[in-house]
DNA sequence: CAATCCCTTACAGAATAGCGTAAGGGATTG
DNA sequence: CAATCCCTTACGCTATTCTGTAAGGGATTG
């Protein structure tokens, strides 16, 4: 079993919880938390540094903000920091997000290792992810799956652009001119007219607040 | 101390950590849990019923939803539904919250007696609200007002019912027909476009997409 | 009672959104 | 090379949004 591991979370009671069941369930001898991110990825380092590097950690998505200033303040940077410093770490999300649109992407682009969503099981779930992951095998929390079987379509770059742009307020004569500025091929009023107009289809959307709207919750935007 | 309390908590993890807390921060001799909201009404049902009752109940808002159909699925149902049965039950509500538009409410209508936010000193907090609170005092986490200085604006129902509207998809015309068949007044177009021209002004949004955009990110609707 | 304020509503006009048609160019295919 | 498909773009039309102005009614105040 892993021997040395570093938990990264900002709930105090979460914390208790998980460090009590690593050290009595899987005999973890070495357990480290931290309730910030920044601070978090120094411990690692440090580590690193001294050729006494952790094996695993287990990582929140969200962290909350703080009078404190950070430099590095989600999960998701902490992750890809840890990977560059550290490719051969062992990586477990541990987070309440239960929408697949977010956490497919950690498996493919940051490459963690397990995701367990927080729950009525979340414990239980971790335990088997630790060993899963120690067996050089992924882990999966088994109720992702069946909540949501929609969202086969997805947004590329420029579609996403111009998304983020009409959410900020941004009219598409005004889109249509910042590509231009930007010179960014195509760039035509009616070309952002038909990519968003297509979209509507795609997403059963009415018109762009409903579509917006729908991304938003989505977390596509 | 109080002698006999149900923690009503979905999170396994984070109720491991609180009850160990209460157990041997507070001393509190009988802690029962439970992860679902109907299954904590039903105990405190029970207990009420048999001249034993829970002194203190301590409650999350949000409650992941299962495939086991639930009567009761919110927090606040939950404390809408123990106030009615046993009026003078203490609660304390214990969630990851932090809108202070959100949580105000708790207090006024539903009169708990504590708010924690959890977080990266919730364990302690929490401790400390139980105290306070078996001490007929109320306890309401600090972080909450300093985390907050924007969102002085608030959405009244007529406001929240439109713009949910709008980002459904509907427009303006459509809107006012809706609520002229409801017979709500006022349901003109535009009285509707005053009201949401003024949101445009309150919430610093350039129109329509801009505002729905900030206010599902705001969590306002 | 008159003055004032606030809210609702109607209306008007310019800007924008939404949608269809059509023309042109590049890539692919037979 | 011709035919075809896909993407970009221009253009035009209607619906909707957004912003004013103004009229009327209810509540409050002096």
């Amino acid at each position: 079993m892993f021997k040395k591991v570093l938990l990264a979370e900002d709930f105090q009671d979460t914390n208790l919880g998980i460090v009590d069941a690593l050290k009595n369930k899987l005999h973890i001898q070495e357990i480290q938390e931290e309730l910030y991110c920044d601070k978090a990825y120094n411990r690692l380092k440090l580590a690193y540094s001294h050729n006494n590097p952790f094996e695993l950690l287990i990582s929140d998505l969200h962290f909350k903000e703080d009078h404190i200033e950070r430099k590095i303040t989600s999960g998701i940077e902490l992750i890809r920091a840890a990977r560059k410093l550290q490719p051969n770490l062992k990586l477990i999300v541990n987070s309440m997000e239960d929408n697949p649109a977010k956490i497919n992407p950690l498996f493919k682009e940051e490459k963690i290792d397990a995701y367990v969503c927080k729950g009525r099981h979340g414990l239980e779930e971790l335990v088997r992810a630790i060993q899963e992951v120690y067996h050089n095998r992924t882990y999966f929390s088994p109720q992702i799956n069946l909540n949501v079987a929609d969202n086969v379509f997805e947004l590329d770059q420029f579609d996403s652009d111009i998304l983020k742009d009409l959410a900020n307020g941004l009219t598409k004569k005004e889109i249509s001119e910042k590509l231009k500025r930007q010179h960014i091929s195509p760039n035509s009023e009616s070309t952002i007219d038909k990519k968003v107009s297509r979209l509507f289809d795609e997403f059963g959307a009415k018109n762009t607040n409903h579509l917006i709207a729908k991304l938003i919750k989505l977390g596509k935007i």
